[in-house]
DNA sequence: ACTATCTAGGACCGGTTCGGTCGGAGTTCC
DNA sequence: GGAACTCCGACCGAACCGGTCCTAGATAGT
């Protein structure tokens, strides 16, 4: 349950791996096949996610030969939210809360209150995490204050 | 994305209207039927919810006429999380973090340790909630302070 | 004992979504 | 101009979700 789609967690490693890149002495881009190489996975899936990633903003894609993506951004400059919900649509954890902020049970269901409030504190949890931090944590085996540290705390 | 199932939703609005029933002055349990028809849920449905849940050991169930299901605990020993973990499984936010924490492509995926980092928060955060909020929010309309107040924060 | 009522649980089914594939159109470098 | 490469929509099988149906077993009242 509550688990985020296969695709999105292609995309939060794609983006980690094109963060890596463009840290690195050549910034050139990198193709689909490249990532999925990478990574082992199913090349032309990559490619719809790294499309779906561009349409949104947070790629940039160049076509042709020695073609690829990169980042539209700074590594720091772009969140897990972001790319989650490019990938998987808007964040809902509950089919009560819809888009137009109304329930099927209208006046029926008296749970949506607090449950919008887990909502709400899960986009703000993602919302904190940028595709530097992933990289980051990849590079050093020991976990990076950053992200282990106390980035996230539950009062009480 | 990252929605919880509609069954998870009425088990929540059933224990929370067992719990506001157990606090009345009838401490009579209440059948799958009567729930169903107070939030107009589907009554086969609930019904086997109701059942798993009562298999999870969340309810007592009593067969017969005049039978039907009661909180096996106290409204605030039981929390969100154990009720969604008992009706959509356990909690896992990417597909990378199985029961044995082994990811589908073992080394291959970098991303896991943040990630896990992201699901241990928001299953705390779901620990954290309790039926009785549920219970009270709805009594109040003005948001406790238990539920609204600061539960949860980002550091930074 | 009989019956009405309730739970227990399996079988089934249509619809949606997810993961993955295929093929064509457009773009860029040589 | 041609080759290599990316873009993008269409498509498909499998899994899952929400929901229904039907039968068996337990319990209280008559």
């Amino acid at each position: 349950m509550l688990r985020l789609t296969k695709k999105a967690d292609y995309g939060l490693m794609a983006l980690k791996f094109l963060a890596e890149k463009s840290a690195g002495p050549t910034p050139a881009p990198a193709s689909a096949k490249d990532i999925a190489g990478a990574y082992h996975i199913p090349p032309q899936l990559l490619a719809k996610i790294l499309q779906t990633l561009a349409r949104a903003g947070l790629l940039v894609s160049h076509a042709g030969t020695n073609g690829g993506y990169a980042l539209a951004r700074s590594a720091a400059e772009i969140s897990a939210f972001e790319v989650i919900r490019a990938i998987d649509g808007p964040l809902f954890i509950t089919s009560c809360i819809t888009i137009h902020g109304t329930c099927d049970l209208a006046g029926h269901c008296t749970i949506k209150e607090p449950l919008r409030k887990v909502n709400d504190s899960i986009k703000d949890l993602l919302s904190g995490i940028r595709i530097s931090d992933l990289a980051e944590a990849a590079d050093a085996e020991h976990p990076t204050a950053s992200v282990g540290g106390g980035l996230i705390s539950i009062a009480q």
